[in-house]
DNA sequence: TTTCTTTTTGTAACCGCTTACATAATAACA
DNA sequence: TGTTATTATGTAAGCGGTTACAAAAAGAAA
């Protein structure tokens, strides 16, 4: 059953069902009553792809919003997390006959900003509930990218921090290690607190007392005071597992200004797999998430929503992938 | 950039392009080569809805695999769990060409009866890390349905049960409710599992004692027992938060027994949504999981698989919806 | 009633790919 | 070398929609 079916039943050009299903202008209540009869009738549903296909003439155009914080640091030729995020929205909206534009995400969001737009990305744990908001009472087409907000239904795709967590404190204890701390950034960031929770199940359901300290990784500080901090009520770890590849690269500079070797005194485990790891010395054992993917999977998802209407939104999470290089036994 | 665009490059005819891009037999090696060259040089990806549009004459084979357990109870007339699923599944299989069949899943599995079959969709709780490995062993796609597997990576459709529990105990909460218990099933099915975590976590979060019992519902057998246990060292509780509808009934029933009126004396919410909880007296609090929803995502998800080639596998999670009904205050 | 607008409908080309079938090139054989 | 079997390539018709444009119908104005 297709269109031209459907417009054979009822009496009229395969157009006119388009404009019909389309909830098109131009369209006499008469005709359109007698084509949704049949529509009905039949319980028709639209093939999506015919239906992608044939609309790719039109473009659809995205916003791809960030905060400041990571416009700031947003390289779109560079490796680092967000910009290879970017870059997969990019990609896939080549694929896609998407044209995306990159936005400040604003406090003081405006509708005439979006004139124009299709659907919108918000990219980042900075992402708040009042983002959506804003965006669903508009009825704005939305993706939420590397953030989730358990109080608000919406799309978004983030990576499996919890098991990816889960998985490097199980393989640390594998090596035997018992006295295993975890230093994470702020713990209101989803990504950051998914990472903490794996850590901290998995500690107990091991009978390990999980250690955790957060450091604040926006602005790059001294991590000596943290670390003094750490060895005098805690004692030098065995391992450490940190909440991104930056704060874990931080904590082996801090270490060795205090002459403590890695991996050799305590093994360092990041997350993200970001590109400048696997230069660093030692070169970092991490989680690696499929940053790429991720970027591309939001836009894809976004497509679906703008084209297919799909009602239900989902949580799509990327698993993570353990690497292991010099920084970790 | 196009196939068309590509053959005027290489001098041949869309044709051969196609060849060359699905690996068919007949091409010579010089063509081949020759084409193969400009396809890298243009780095050309294909347009998937354009492909699956086109191949559209071939149907996909599917299989749709389910416990004995759950086969037994398969009605696929019934509003039951599983056949709300499994409708789903064979409604987006219409919609994309493809054909199911339902098949037991064994577990001495054999590659022979796989003969022709595309893809594979494991559906329940019941689904074991083995059956994946097997599929997987032999390269076929694969998504499990209402199951996750944390240690194994594949691609997967559920419902975010933490979630659905966290937003029915806060719920509770709101109505001033303190002792709130939580009766499941066997927790190595994971979606009782996560809908534990989040009871447990949620009650934590607001200082209070979480408190739950087991309850087999598969044989579901007399739940006297149990609540006689439950009300000798826990005393009557404000409110129960069940697993699923079934057990959530089950409690109405055996509350009732004991002369304990629902929701006057104790407030009752279920999960999954399950139509019969509506016409139960009362009718039931729950939180409903788009059933139909997750069977076509799954199949969907299928399909891109089989077609794409995505190689990064997904966990996909439903949001649910609470309704309050008769149940509880 | 005629003429000019405006609205409604239909026709046909197109989206980017697959594939049945026809044709050309090559290989095999007598 | 001529004939036939085999393999390589091309042509064109879809897949199921959208939409520019043309044509027809309906309404408004003269």
């Amino acid at each position: 059953m297709n269109i031209r079916e459907i417009a054979k039943k009822a009496d009229v050009s395969i157009a006119t069902v388009s404009r019909v299903l389309n909830n098109s202008e131009n369209v006499s209540s008469s005709t359109r009553e007698k084509v949704l009869e049949i529509l009905k009738k039949y319980e028709f549903e639209m093939d999506p792809w015919a239906k992608r296909l044939a609309s790719k003439r039109n473009v659809t155009h995205v916003f791809i919003m960030v905060s400041r914080r990571i416009l700031r640091f947003l390289d779109l030729k560079g490796k680092e997390f967000y910009s290879v995020v970017v870059n997969g929205i990019q990609n896939a909206a080549n694929m896609n006959r998407s044209v995306t534009k990159i936005v400040e995400m604003e406090t003081n969001l405006d509708e005439e900003k979006l004139k124009g737009v299709d659907g919108v990305l918000l990219v980042g744990g900075d992402t708040t509930a009042e983002h959506v908001r804003f965006f669903k009472k508009i009825g704005m087409p939305l993706v939420l990218v590397d953030q989730y907000i358990p109080t608000v239904k919406v799309d978004c795709v983030v990576s499996n921090g919890y098991d990816g967590a889960s998985y490097a404190v199980k393989y640390l204890i594998s090596q035997h290690f018992k006295k295993i701390v975890h230093i994470h950034g702020f713990l209101n960031h989803f990504g950051f607190k998914d990472r903490y929770n794996g850590y901290v199940a998995t500690m107990e359901q091991n009978n390990l007392l999980p250690k955790d300290y957060e450091y604040n990784d926006e602005v790059m500080e001294d991590m000596k005071p943290l670390m003094d901090k750490m060895f005098n009520i805690y004692g030098v770890p065995e391992a450490i597992f940190a909440s991104n590849d930056s704060i874990a690269m931080k904590v082996i500079e801090t270490l060795m200004s205090f002459h403590i070797k890695v991996p050799e005194d305590v093994s360092v485990i990041g997350f993200d797999g970001i590109e400048k790891g696997k230069h660093f010395t030692p070169s970092l054992s991490t989680l690696k998430v499929p940053m790429h993917e991720m970027g591309s999977l939001a836009l894809k998802r976004l497509i679906d929503i703008v084209y297919n209407q799909d009602v239900y939104p989902v949580k799509i999470s990327l698993f993570t992938e353990f690497i292991k290089r010099g920084s970790s036994i």
